[in-house]
Parts: C-alpha cells; structure tokens; sequence
DNA sequence: CGAGCCATTTGATAAATATCAAGTCGTGCC
DNA sequence: GGCACGACTTGATATTTATCAAATGGCTCG
C-alpha cells in the first residue's frame, strides 16, 4: 500500500480517532490492490474476509436473487465498505464489482476487531459509522415503500443538486442504468420518469441534468429530511 | 421500573457483557412506563432522548410521508428498538407506536452514551447489535426489491414456520394489515397473494396458516440466507 | 474514419400493484 | 344477545411498473 493512502484512510470518521499505534498496526496488516473495471471483487455469500476502502475509482455494491440483480450503493473514494460482515464475521450480503480501474485497500476483518476491542476510541468510530449506515439504509427503505418511482427520481435530483450546493445543474455521478436500479425501477422507467419531469421544472442532456423550476421539482419530491438525510451531519455514509 | 424487569433486560445481547456496575448506573436513571393501545409514543423527527425497551405488549414502528404510511417493523418483548438514533442524538427516523397495551422501559440516549464511552465491553455489544441491525435492514431490502410481492408473502410463510420448528401450521403475528404494510404491499394484495399461494401449499384459515405442501412454497419462495437470514446466529434483530 | 458495441430512448404491450367500492365476517361492547 | 365497528375479502377498475422489441446515438477501438 502506497505511503500516500495512509493519511487518505486516516482522515475517514472511521479512523480519525484511533490511537496512531493501532492505526500503524492496522494499516501494516493491509494491503492495496488494483482491479480492472468491471470485476467482482466481492460475491455476496463468501466469508468477510477484509474491510475494503476504495481509493480510487468507483464500486458498485449490488445483490442478486434469481436471475435478478439489484444496486445497493455506488461508493466513491475515500470510503470504507461492508463494515458489518466483517464485524459480524459473517458472509458479505451484497456483492462488489468495479465500475471503472479501482484501486482498494483491504483490511483484514480479523485485525479490525482484534483492534476495536483494544482501542476505546476507535470502537466509538465504529460504533458512529455503524449508526450513520444503518440510518442511511432505513433512510433509503421508506424512499423505496413511500414513494413513487416518479417522486424518487425528482427527489434525488434535488439531493444532486444540493450536493452542488445548489446548482441548477450537474452532471449525474453514475450511469443511468445503474442509478434506476439503485432506485427501484427499470432504466426504460427512469428515462420515462425523467422525461415526464420535464413538466415539473427537469431538462436533460445526456449525463447532464438541468433544473428550470425548484418550486415546480420540489412540489413533486417532497424532500424530506428523514428520509434524503441532507443537513444532518456525519449522515453519508451508505455501506 | 419493577424489579423483575432488570434481569430481563440484563439478559439482552446489548447488555449482557456489560459490567453489573455500569448497568446498575444505567437502569437507575430509566423508567418504566404503560401505554394504553393504539399510542403514538415516538414521533419521527423528533430527538431521540430514550432507548426504548418493551418488556410486555406489541410496538410498531412505521414512518409516514405525504399522506401515506408504512409499517418498518414490529417489536415485541423483550428487545429494545431505536438504539440508533440515541447513539447519533439525531432525529428518530421512524415513529412508533403501541399495537396492544405496553409496558416499555425508557433508557435516557445521553446515559447510554456515556456508557460505552467507557464501558468497553458494551461499547463491543452495541457495535455488535448495530451490525445485525444493519444486516436486518438491508436482507429487508433485498427482499423489497429483488421479490415480487407473491414471492414476499411467500417466502415471510415459509420463515415463520422456520421459527416454530418448520411448524406446517401457524397463526399469524400480527394483523395481516400490518404484515402487508411491513412487506411493502397493500392489504388487498396481500389477501390475494395468499390466495393465489393456494395452488402452491398454502392455506388459509382466518389468522391461521397451514402449509400442505412444503416443496411446492419452497419453489416459490426461493429462500436465501442472504435475504431471509435463519440460521446466521445473533442476526435476528430489526431495529 | 468506420464498424460495432452498448447505453439510452421510445413505442407497444403485458403484468403487477393500487384504488375504490361493496360485501362478509368475526369480535368486543353495551 | 344484538349491535357496531373494524378487519378482511372480493370484485371492478385504474394506475404504475415491467417487459419486449426496435430505433437512436454516443463512444471506443481497430
């Protein structure tokens, strides 16, 4: 693992507070890795073996049952993983696969909770970390059980938006198939969706997403700070 | 708070580890309270000031948005629910409220917190029962959006009667308007899903399910580990 | 530059699910 | 016991969402 990951992972909730011992410790057991796109790294069901933590490039978490598949987060760097199967011991319930070139450093799971059993600081971290995900998770249920495909596409336009503090507009952070299935819905249903939100103040262009009319948009996604978790701090995370 | 109430709690996964000291402190500052049924004792949005514990009756926590409602869990004794909202001192996602008359213990959010700050042992249990909390949620979701409403009902027959020792009969836990709202679907679809599960071994008779033909609804429900979670031990938590 | 590939869009249709409206049934209360 | 209420069921219908099939269009790679 490179020398420049370090103070990369060390700025994360997760280990910021740790003692910079066990941080060494932790971070001499871990190694760095390259994959190329579209690989899977992780298949759900097999022993949780490493925390992962992107550092470069885009990870897809996803799960399939059947013949179906569907997206449960889309992680960026600098974030960390599956923290739960591996402080659970337990097998990964989603898969992983890249996006584009990834480069991940993996910690072993063993370590991990050799050290929050030694290191006070860091249990809160993971304590903090696991609370913020299961929040996000619930977060993103009652969106899936209490809207429409419609209203969820409007409201997560909105949360783009301002995430770009506000800008009119952006470009949308991952392939639109990927972002329908994050939302529950086909890609022929998000593109109509989209299309029928062009009378509630939303224009697209390819990847880039225009709003004419907050008032219009915000009408229709009722954003709601229960559920798009917006202005509550230390609330991010998703996995 | 009575006295037998104690070593019910104590016997909780969350605080079993802990010292006796440290949950001495902890159930001096709680209380016991009674609600009547059909009380809105939580209100989502509002800050999380108190675990909560039932000791006796039936909660339900749900979450509402616009004018509709869903049902995110059902809590029965004993086992504590909004564990994380206390731990973030953030907003309760999820309102709750009493489903019978209820006998709930209320454990203050900043007394906890000052516990595992420095209780290391149940720092380990609640980071623990926030892993299996997350787990819970997400196999939740899984299910939501991998499964057909058909195969929910479904596969929800097939682990109840998991739990009561592959039981082929049982009564149902709750009111199937509240298993309906919890498995993302309508009370009419629900009523009709069951009934097409006829031809596939299942029967009905009032809150009482009989199940005449196993292979048959273990086709249809396409049990998963990943997603319905028996036999993974101490991941039975949903809150 | 061109060919092919794949994501996206669009259209037509089907399936799933929700809604509305009665009607049935059981249960609790007077 | 009988009445009233609410849960549940059933039917008819509307809406939402998915599926299948066919363009379109951008992009990469040779």
């Amino acid at each position: 693992m490179r020398d420049e990951d370090k103070p990369e992972i060390r700025k994360l909730p997760l280990f910021r507070d740790m003692t910079g011992e066990n941080f060494e410790t932790l971070t001499r057991a871990a190694y760095a890795q390259s994959f190329p796109a579209q690989l899977e790294m992780i298949r759900q069901g097999e022993p949780a073996d490493f925390l992962h933590v992107v550092m470069e490039g885009t990870v897809e978490l996803f799960s399939g049952w059947r013949e179906r598949e569907t997206t449960m987060a889309v992680v960026r760097p600098v974030s960390s993983f599956i923290l739960a199967a591996c402080i659970k011991d337990a097998p990964y319930l989603m898969s992983a696969r890249t996006i584009e070139k990834c480069r991940i450093v993996m910690i072993p799971a063993k370590d991990l909770r050799a050290t929050f059993r030694t290191d006070p600081d860091f249990a809160m971290s993971t304590i903090s970390e696991l609370a913020s995900c299961y929040r996000s998770v619930v977060r993103h249920t009652k969106s899936l059980k209490l809207r429409s495909s419609r209203e969820r596409v409007a409201a997560y336009v909105l949360c783009q938006s301002r995430l770009t503090g506000n800008a009119a507009s952006f470009i949308l952070p991952m392939e639109k198939r990927l972002l329908a299935s994050f939302l529950g819905m086909t890609p022929e249903n998000f593109s109509r969706a989209v299309k029928s939100l062009q009378s509630d103040g939303v224009a697209v262009d390819g990847m880039r997403i225009i709003i004419t009319n907050f008032e219009a948009l915000e009408a229709v996604a009722g954003l709601d700070a229960l559920i798009d978790g917006f202005g509550i701090s230390g609330e991010l995370n998703s996995a």
